[in-house]
Order: C-alpha cells, then sequence, then structure tokens
DNA sequence: CGTCTTTGACCTGCGC
DNA sequence: GCGCAGGTCAAAGACG
C-alpha cells in the first residue's frame, strides 16, 4: 500500500509542478527559473508531507487491522457462545447441522429410486467422516447452530416457497434443498426448528465466469432461469466432501457485467484464508437476518456509500433490476444481497445506490473524505431488496489480492499493487463512467472495487453487525456500528486494504487484466488448524454465456 | 487416469 | 392432475 500510495502521491505532485510550469511559462526566464526552484522546493516538501501521510496511513490502516482483528475475535467469541448455547438446546441437531440432509440420507428416505437410495448411502458416509473431523469454520455453522436450525433441510414448512428477492437474475433458492432424499424425519425436525435458511448474495462486477472467493467450487449444474438469457450456474463447495455450502452465480440480466453470486449455507470445515471473507460475511450476514429475522427497520448510517438492506420474508422486493418484475415474493428465507457493483453502466434502479455513493469517495485522491456508512433498511421501503454498495463506481476490477497485503505477505503486496497498477493504467477504460487520471485515484478504484476487498469488507461489516445487532437488538437502527471502531475513519485512506480478508487467488476474476500472472491460488494462510486441501484444483470456470442446458 | 465441466434427464414444489 | 420452473443428478466428454 505504501508503495502505490508513495507513488501516486508523487506523482501527483509532478503533476501539479507541471501544472504550476505551464502557467506561468511566459512570465518570463528569471522568474520562472525562480518559480521553478520555489516549485521544487514546496515539491519536496509537498512529497515529504505526503510521505509522512503515507507513513499516517500506514499507522491508520495497522491499527485497523488490529481493531478488525480484535473485532473478529470477539465476534467469534460470541458466535462461539451462542453456538455453545444452542447446543444444550439441541444436542443432536447440533452436531449435524451443517448437514441435516445427509443425516436424513443415511436415515433413509421413502423413495422407491434406487439410484437415490446408493447415493444416500454413499452420502451418509460422507456425513460420518465428516463428523468425525467436523471443524468449526471460523466463520461457519453458527448460524445454523445457533439456532438449532439446520440449515440444509428446513425450509419447506412454509408453503409460500416462491420466487424471491432476487428474481432478476435470478438468485432464488427454491423451496429446498433439493436433493430428493431429504424428507421424513429431518423434515419433522427442521419443521419443529423453522429455520429460514439465509441466503447471501454477492452482487459483482466482474467479466469473467465467476468471482473467485477462495473457496473450490464444483459445478453440478446449470439452467436458464425464466427471467434471465443467462444461464445459472450452480456450485458446491468441494473444499471438504461434505461441505453443505452451495452458491448459484448468475449474471445480471440487465447488465452482464455483474455477477451476482448467492451463498446458502455455512461450510463445515476450515477455510483458507482467502475464503473466510466471503465465507464469514455470508454466514453473518445469515446469521444477522436470522437473528434480526422480524425486525427489518433501517439505520442510515451514514454516508459513505455502503448501503446495506435486509430483506425479511415478508417484504416483497422489487429488485432494481426488474423494475416492473412481478416477483412473487414472500420468500420464506431472508436474503442479503451485498451490491458490490458501482452501478455504472446499467440504469434503472442502481442508480440509486449511486446516489448513495459519493463519486469523490474514489476518484478523489487520497481520499480523506470517505466516511463509511451503511445503511439498513427494510425492503419495504425500498425498492432494492438488500444491496450494499461499495463505494461507487467502477467498474471492472478485478483483482483479488487485496486485503492480503497488509500484513501477510510483501510479496503479496507487490503483486497486488503491481496489479493495480498495471490495472489502472493499462486499463483506464475499465470504468465505463469515470476515468481517474489521478494514478491514486484509479488505484483507490481499483482497491476498492476489488472483490476481495469488497468482500472482506463486506465480511468485516458483516461480522461487526453480526457481533453487535445480530444479538437481538438488531431491529431498530443502533446498529451504530463504525469500522475499526475508528469513526475517524473518514480521515484517512478508504480503509481499502485494512481486512484481511483476501485472497490471493482471485484470478478469476483479475485474469483478463492482470494476464497470466496469477500464480498464487490457493492461500495457504489458514485461520484455524490448516487442513491438508489441494490448493491448487479451483478452475471451475463456468456459466458466463454459454449455452443453456436443458431447462426441460 | 483422475478430476472437473457439460448437459439432458429427472425430481420436486407450486399454481392453476 | 397437469404443466411450469427451479434445482439436482449423473453419464459423457474435456482437460491436465
Ligand atoms: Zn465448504
Amino acid at each position: 500500500m505504501e508503495v502505490a500510495l508513495r507513488k501516486s502521491g508523487e506523482e501527483g505532485v509532478i503533476k501539479q509542478e507541471r501544472r504550476v510550469e505551464s502557467s506561468i511559462g511566459e512570465d518570463g526566464c528569471k522568474e520562472k527559473i525562480f518559480l521553478k526552484d520555489n516549485q521544487l522546493e514546496s515539491a519536496n516538501a509537498e512529497m515529504g508531507e505526503v510521505r509522512e501521510e503515507n507513513q499516517r496511513l500506514r499507522m491508520y490502516l495497522n491499527r485497523m487491522m488490529k481493531d478488525y482483528q480484535n473485532l473478529q475475535m470477539q465476534f467469534f467469541d460470541i458466535v462461539n457462545q451462542e453456538t455453545k448455547e444452542s447446543t444444550n438446546t439441541a444436542q443432536s441437531d447440533q452436531e449435524m447441522t451443517e448437514e441435516p440432509e445427509l443425516v436424513s440420507l443415511s436415515l433413509g428416505r421413502t423413495s422407491s429410486d434406487p439410484r437415490k437410495d446408493e447415493k444416500a448411502i454413499r452420502k451418509g458416509k460422507e456425513d460420518q467422516q465428516d463428523k468425525e473431523g467436523l471443524a468449526l469454520g471460523l466463520h461457519s455453522n453458527f448460524e445454523v447452530s445457533k439456532t438449532g436450525p439446520i440449515d440444509e433441510s428446513s425450509i419447506k414448512p412454509s408453503p409460500e416457497n416462491s420466487q424471491e428477492v432476487n428474481k432478476e437474475a435470478g438468485e432464488s433458492w427454491p423451496p429446498q434443498k433439493g436433493l430428493k432424499t431429504v424428507r421424513s424425519e429431518d423434515d419433522e425436525i427442521s419443521q419443529h426448528n423453522p429455520v429460514k435458511k439465509a441466503r447471501v448474495s454477492v452482487r459483482v462486477r466482474c467479466d469473467t465466469p465467476t468471482m473467485q472467493d477462495g473457496c473450490q467450487w464444483r459445478k453440478y449444474g446449470q439452467k436458464i432461469a425464466k427471467g434471465n438469457p443467462c444461464p445459472r450456474a450452480y456450485y458446491r463447495c468441494t473444499v471438504a466432501p461434505s461441505c453443505p455450502v452451495r452458491k448459484q452465480v448468475q449474471r445480471c440480466a440487465e447488465d452482464m457485467s455483474i455477477l451476482i453470486s448467492t451463498y446458502e449455507g455455512t461450510h463445515n470445515h476450515p477455510l483458507p484464508l482467502s475464503a473466510t471473507a466471503m465465507a464469514s460475511t455470508t454466514s453473518a450476514a445469515a446469521s444477522m437476518l436470522l437473528s434480526s429475522s422480524s425486525t427489518s427497520e433501517t439505520a442510515p448510517a451514514s454516508s459513505a456509500g455502503l448501503n446495506f438492506y435486509l430483506s425479511n420474508h415478508n417484504s416483497k422486493p422489487r429488485p432494481f433490476y426488474l423494475p416492473n418484475s412481478s416477483i412473487s415474493s414472500s420468500p420464506s428465507y431472508p436474503t442479503i444481497t451485498l451490491d458490490l457493483t458501482s452501478t455504472t453502466s446499467s440504469s434503472s434502479y442502481h442508480n440509486i445506490n449511486n446516489k448513495i455513493i459519493n463519486p469523490n469517495f474514489l476518484s478523489s485522491a487520497p481520499g480523506y473524505n470517505s466516511s463509511p456508512n451503511l445503511n439498513f433498511s427494510s425492503l419495504e421501503s425500498n425498492p432494492i431488496p438488500i444491496s450494499w454498495n461499495s463505494y461507487g463506481t467502477q467498474p471492472y476490477n478485478k483483482n483479488n489480492q487485496i486485503g492480503s497485503s497488509l500484513n501477510f505477505s510483501r510479496q503479496a503486496q507487490e503483486n497486488f499493487y503491481t496489479s493495480l497498477m498495471q490495472k489502472s493504467l493499462l486499463n483506464p477504460n475499465s470504468t465505463q463512467q469515470a476515468q481517474p487520471q489521478d494514478t491514486i485515484a484509479a488505484a483507490t478504484k481499483a482497491i476498492t472495487s476489488d472483490p476481495s476487498f469488497q468482500s472482506a469488507l463486506a465480511a468485516a461489516l458483516t461480522s461487526i453487525i453480526g457481533s453487535n445487532g445480530g444479538g437481538g437488538g438488531g431491529g431498530g437502527g443502533n446498529l451504530g456500528f463504525q469500522i475499526g471502531k475508528n469513526s475517524k475513519l473518514g480521515e484517512t485512506f478508504p480503509f481499502v486494504s485494512n481486512f484481511p480478508s483476501t485472497s490471493q487467488n482471485g484470478n478469476k476474476c483479475s485474469s483478463s487484466y492482470l494476464n497470466g500472472s496469477t500464480s498464487v491460488t490457493n492461500s495457504q494462510l489458514f485461520l484455524q488448524p490448516p487442513l491438508p486441501f489441494p490448493s491448487s484444483k479451483s478452475k471451475s470456470t463456468s456459466p458466463g454465456g454459454g449455452g443453456d442446458h436443458g431447462s426441460d
């Protein structure tokens, strides 16, 4: 970071110099020279200041990092506590929290199809294995276990499953899990615990087929959703054989550059650091949803541009993308949508977000004006289901290394910045709207728009939210939370790389820009005791715009 | 050869 | 009961 800052800072200075120079150009040689000297001095002074500033910023960043980590710790503590509590009430359920369906599988279901039975058996085995070595994922489980619900199977109770929030692009998880196997006993259980399965969808500008979130996904299906020409792809987490987490990926019908991924479930295994951001984001968001299910109040937090809308079951989400879509709604599952797109190109309702966002946030030089803000609002008053917009504008950025920078590895940092620079310099056009001339601005933009960063940020925010409001108070606007406890954030550089999130492998999104140098794939940093993950496999490329596959 | 993706078939829930 | 739509399965192909 500093490097980038410094560089850009210097450049900025130089530019200024030149500008000044030209403006005085005609006045005379002496003066000119004199002025030049003067300017040189002042420039140097400025540089010095900039350096100092950088130092300061660095300090801020470090501090924020620490804060973030502390918060994270606290959050997880809380989560753990809650988990324990819930354990008392629902022991058995707990054990299998993540995979109720699997459980049921082992119990067997009534289906007459032999094929399924086989599968059931197989799954049962996996399940067992899983139990044996079940590790609580950093971010995982808690939401599920906390409420006692089973996440997977439980959703059927309410007859009202229909589409929901994101019809637009189609992120709707249907009523249930789908494994035909789930049935019988589990159902009963799940019914006892009316669990709403929380889903978290993330909208990101990304022109690559998938957004690399650090996890390994395996595609198991693809379908064309009704209102969207783009196929929807279904992925399942393969980090652990029995991990119940699934995600749907689909491009926004309106703006194909927007990738919408919807996550469901929580990981029942440790995750690579690079994946924790998204995972914690989703689980935190999910928990938040679950805990505050009925209160959909909103607490507009401020003015910087983060909007976080919660959608609750009763609300009738009107996806921005489909202004008029007649969505059936009444989703029985709460869904959170993190809108990390800059919403530049697509018109429609997106601009709502833009309004909120302060364009200067990114483009202005070392953005001292950022004041992060979170808005919680209910759908009812908002046409948008839930969206989280992170700073404004700037589309396509695909670098995923962001967070790793600060504390993780120098190389990564350099790498990251390098790519950033490349991106911003080589692809000034990547931003359809504003084209920052200023390197800093570009870098800032790039950083903030980076999916990793965004997810990291999301994670951080949601974690914070989760720990603060998740408890139950959630409803009203008392979610005053500040990022990094430091309300002064505003005066610092947009917390760009503060959150440790990140994925180093984010190539998926960045590949096109970074061109191949996407070496590192899964980061080996684990927050938890490392497991032998195959680290280099993720190759899931997929949906894009490919063919459709049989819808019926 | 093992793993992953593709993709048509199949399953399930829902509305009519 | 029928058709629709979303989700999943699993054989076959692609890839390394
Ligand atoms: Zn997983």
